[in-house]
DNA sequence: CCGCCGCCCTGCTTGC
DNA sequence: TGCAAGCAGGGCGGCG
């Protein structure tokens, strides 16, 4: 592994989510869920009074897609099946005979004898079948979408005090960023991460914004970031933990300045940046 | 509406 | 060397 610093966790984040949705698209399309194996039920939420298993058993998948972080299985019947990976999720596909791993927590049986396997070290994320309408209300913009606008931002952003990086994160008002991409994004548009969210200036803002959408775009070219536990649904790693700029660099120079990259905390979460040159 | 805290979890790191 | 405690963190529910 070519990632070597200090311990940081690869969250599944959009550009994560949009790798796994793009291979699973390609190798799910049109096929039947035979049978469904549930190994956890913890990790699998089915509308009340209903079983996951059986309403799934003999659906076709349509398509695979992404929200925020969440992947999408979109199927015929018009279900659709939300996954959240959290910390350690997985979406995986084993071909015909290949035996699970043991973190498997559900499982769905094609019927040309592949299968997708959620599985999930830590149990921390969720596999949730949603009936109909919109399962995603709460969640907010999604910052590579044409909604995403400077306007927009700089509105989302006026008269809160939250640190502009805790802001960053709350997936409410924006979708998919997480740690990783919201350190990157900050570095680049050379913001300090405490910096109250409603104080930043105009051309600051318009920086952001550029920053947000530039780091999220590349970090889908590259497949996303694999540190700790992330793969695609092929079981490879990407390539943005090579390209990364200030996450997880802790005492390491700053590419811009040279002066060592500091980590502090911020809402319970790990924030690495440069005290010279983010302001 | 807002912010904050604890919980869920396991595995790696740290300290004695 | 061994073992226990601490930490990592996204989302959510509960609280004030």
């Amino acid at each position: 592994m070519e990632f070597n610093r200090e311990r940081a966790c690869t969250l599944p984040e959009l550009p994560e989510a949009e790798t796994i949705a793009r291979g699973l698209d390609r190798a799910l399309r049109g096929r039947a869920i035979q049978r469904v194996e549930v190994r956890r039920r913890k990790n699998v939420v089915a509308p009340a009074g209903r079983s996951f298993a059986r309403v799934l058993e003999g659906d076709r998948i349509e398509r695979v897609g992404r929200r925020g972080k969440y992947v999408v299985i979109e199927l015929q019947s018009r279900r659709r099946l939300v996954v959240q990976l959290r910390m350690t999720g997985r979406l995986l596909i084993l071909c015909r005979g290949r035996r699970p791993p043991t973190t498997a927590r559900m499982m769905l049986h094609l019927e040309n004898g592949d299968a997708l396997c959620y599985a999930d070290v830590r149990k921390l994320g969720r596999v949730t079948l949603v009936e109909n309408g919109a399962w995603d209300a709460r969640l907010g913009t999604e910052p590579l979408g044409e909604g995403f606008t400077v306007g927009g931002f700089a509105a989302m952003l006026s008269g809160r005090t939250t640190p502009i990086k805790v802001l960053l994160l709350d997936q409410r008002r924006l979708a998919g960023v997480g740690n990783i991409y919201a350190c990157e994004a900050l570095w680049a548009a050379r913001i300090r991460p405490s910096r109250p969210a409603g104080r930043l200036t105009a051309p600051e803002v318009r920086r952001l914004h550029g920053s947000i959408v530039d780091v999220l775009r590349r970090a889908i070219e590259l497949r996303g970031s694999s540190i700790d536990d992330y793969v695609d649904e092929s079981g490879s790693e990407g390539g943005f933990q090579n390209v990364l700029r200030v996450y997880g660099r802790r005492g390491e120079p700053c590419f811009r300045c040279g002066r060592s990259i500091v980590r502090t905390v911020l809402a319970a979460r790990g924030t690495w940046w440069c005290r010279n040159c983010q302001k």
